[in-house]
DNA sequence: ACGTCATTCAACCATTTGGTTGACGTTTCC
DNA sequence: GGAAACGTCAACCAAATGGTTGAATGACGT
């Protein structure tokens, strides 16, 4: 059974498909235009798009003979949530930690204007 | 060149290293406690923190015989940087954020083949 | 000094991944 | 209708990944 996160981080893992990303960041393109740029065949750009699609991090609509390629970073989320989490606990951790130097070393009311500044 | 990202990313892709990751934020531990929970063997989860090491997302300090793991949350930021420029979901999700909690720190046997979040 | 605990190494295996090429089905245009 | 453009499919390949087992290394306890 597949996670979602599974295959949204490793879709991120190949520096390909991130730069697909990047690209589709500035507006929605056919196939042959993502594959334009990269040194590799039009069908390896093809499979790379598959996994994307597969991970959700974009949509493919065919229109006439042309499949526009769309970026749906809602898929991101989910994983940002998690990688968010790390960071999230260590920043209240360090804060916490932070604030009980200060009411222990001295005693200065503790400024709430120097919190949540990142 | 094997960028940072690349590295990150791809160590994040695997469950079993995601989960990893999830109980050394409660603790530093020993490698064996590491993988006391996991349905395998010691030299796989050895391997898999080797890969977590050359993410930079952990880090390894030998004391006596016991190979302590750390976790390395700032590994996570450049990461996390670049997935936020494809959207606005920088303000975490609260209710997402309970259910990680519930659901990656729980107490539950941890078992990759089911999924470990999500 | 010896046995044991903690961890890695080495060899091996199956599967997945990321790429190639050439053939193929569609759609468009003249 | 026929040629060209768009994209995928199928077969193939090399390398990486994720796991196994068994032997090896190193530190601890008695």
């Amino acid at each position: 059974m597949t996670m979602p996160l599974d295959t949204v981080f490793a879709a991120l893992g190949d520096p390909t498909r991130r730069a697909i990303l990047a690209m589709l960041l500035e507006d929605d393109m056919a196939v042959t235009d993502v594959a334009e740029p990269f040194a590799m065949s039009l069908a390896a750009i093809s499979k790379h798009l598959v996994v994307l699609s597969g991970a959700g991090l974009i949509s493919q609509e065919k229109r006439g003979r042309v499949k526009w390629c769309k970026l749906e970073p809602d898929a991101l989320r989910e994983a940002s949530i998690w990688m968010q989490s790390f960071g999230q606990f260590e920043a209240v951790n360090l804060d916490a930690f932070e604030r009980f130097l200060t009411q222990e070393l001295s005693d200065d009311p503790i400024d709430p204007a120097k919190g949540d500044t990142d």
